[in-house]
DNA sequence: TCAACATATCAACGAAAGTTGGTGCACAGT
DNA sequence: ACTGTGCACCAACTTTCGTTGATATGTTGA
């Protein structure tokens, strides 16, 4: 299904922001938990729970938790469902107006 | 050449407004005025005027004046540049970290 | 049960983004 | 020249975002 302007507005909103970004990108080697994260990118741990719930929400990852660790998972489709929205404009365009 | 990820995230920011999406959406049908895009979207100049500049710094759109009328244009390249990104994000992972 | 740990969440703050109404500039038609 | 129009830009304001430090929740191991 292809996804609405307001939950493409929101996924790219999760993606304008150069720590969110550097997160993704640590999740292309698969699974992290937060304190992973917070040790490659050297952030507060409350600052990358901020952003990751942003992730979440726009649903470009999930979580899962394991004992006292919560565990982020890239979802790949969400991430590339958008980029065809971008290649595909033109037909967006035309779709919705 | 790749876009950076301050490239990306500067895309992506201009990506994530449901006014902005509107006016991408408009111009896919072909070049715009801003007084045509006042019309069709309903919204007051000043800020469409605002949310342009904002998608013309991030080479989304371009402008081109014709006697009292600015036209815009969509940049399909640079919009299809980002969806590339996106597919390819696994990549992108792999070279920055 | 207690201490240590991983994480979420909250409150407070500053910074950035978006909105609105107004002003000014450039061009067109008279 | 004068007027009207299309637009950019500015100032003031409101809203949203991101950061930080503190506290709360849940889990593990002693």
């Amino acid at each position: 299904a292809a996804p609405s302007i307001s939950a493409l507005a929101r996924v790219f909103h999760a993606l304008s922001d150069e720590t969110r970004l550097g997160i993704l990108a640590r999740l292309t080697h698969g699974e992290r938990c937060v304190c992973e994260l917070t040790d490659e990118l050297d952030a507060a741990q409350s600052r990358l729970s901020f952003h990751l719930k942003v992730l979440k929400e726009a649903g470009l990852v999930s979580d899962r938790r394991e004992g006292r660790w919560m565990y982020y998972t890239l979802q790949q489709e969400v991430l590339a469902e958008a980029g065809v929205a971008l290649g595909e404009w033109p037909q967006v365009g035309k779709k919705c107006c």
